[in-house]
DNA sequence: ATATTAGACTAATCTAATTAGTTTGACAAG
DNA sequence: CTTGTCAAACTAATTAGATTAGTCTAATAT
């Protein structure tokens, strides 16, 4: 009966991922992500502490996921254009994978330290991009944490929903260009 | 025993904010808000459908809060300062009630009308005082999203904790000030 | 006085998380 | 082979929480 060796590696992740992306963050339980793996409930403790573990797993993905597609994005760029491909792919991000990308800030945010890190590879990129601009060190800090907070604030209140109607594409750009253009664009 | 009226007007709603305040918006529970009221668990269910709105009820009622300590930071300003004293109290609100400020964002999101009309209330506010400005009434809508989104996106990051050391008030006062120079300034 | 009714109650059910303790099958050592 | 060990599955049971059903009581209006 008992198969062995079946939650080995990303499996448990993985599925919780898929699931998350499927019936929402919010639904994301013990129990469903059992059956999903043909399992029964119990099983899954001898892989993970509980469910908040399971909640910090994907949370921790997701950033990485995050994390990629912004670096992707910047490959190969520098500048205006790199920061400007930076907050497009990120919106895009956020946007596609909505419930992933709420799982990145609406948990815990205390005590886990895989979650903090892979906040801070974000913020990571966004500072290499911004030495082209000469900055003093300090400066680069504030401007790194501006660009995102601007990016990330942006997309999280679009998806609660807090932006009515008229073109949110083009308050994007538009915004994003304004903030880009305050740090004395040269190439 | 059962006395009555005991749980009318907006007694449950203040008895549900306390207790977030106390011990956090993941912990809110019927049974402990019950406790908290000197009731048992069903006889809420007189005055809820359910705990969804329960948190619905909170999540608008920080909204208001929100709303409030931001108009008031406002009343009597106007311009540059009235933009800067918005933010700062917009941080300060989130600063000292985090748990309320999550609870604004990472719920239901989806059907509530009276927290989108709560959020929609705070957008008002920057609007008009945008209105100082003489943009267009495009351009009006696109810089208060930008407003908020800076502020909000910088308070948020900086809850879960992703800004790591460094000045954080003096990133933050940087970035809005360098935001409302982008309106063109004048008073 | 008494009928109505809002609003509390007890009892019970359901779902989800978690713990305890048991079983099984792969594999290494005798 | 065959047996001891261990990881990893299992079943069974417990706990906490949300919710529903149905009962009781006291304030109020007739």
């Amino acid at each position: 009966m008992g198969n062995k060796l079946r939650l080995g590696g990303d499996v448990i992740r993985d599925a919780a991922v898929e699931l998350v992306r499927e019936i929402g963050l919010g639904n994301l339980t013990i129990n469903l992500l059992a059956e999903k793996l043909g399992v029964r409930p119990p099983s899954l403790y001898n892989h993970l502490s509980g469910i908040k573990e399971l909640q910090e797993k994907v949370a921790a993905f997701s950033l990485q996921c995050l994390e990629v597609a912004v670096r992707d994005a910047a490959v190969g760029k520098s500048g205006a254009e790199a920061l400007l491909r930076i907050a497009e792919a990120y919106r895009k991000f956020a946007l596609e994978n909505s419930e992933l990308y709420k799982s990145m800030l609406l948990f815990p945010g205390s005590a886990d330290s895989n979650v903090k890190e892979a906040g801070m590879a974000v913020a990571r990129i966004i500072y290499q991009v911004l030495e082209r601009y000469g900055l003093s060190e300090e400066d680069q800090s504030h401007y790194a944490r501006g660009f995102r907070s601007l990016v990330h604030g942006f997309v999280s209140l679009e998806e609660v929903g807090f932006f009515k109607s008229g073109d949110r594409d083009k308050s994007f750009r538009l915004l994003v260009k304004g903030f880009i253009s305050t740090l004395g664009a040269r190439e």
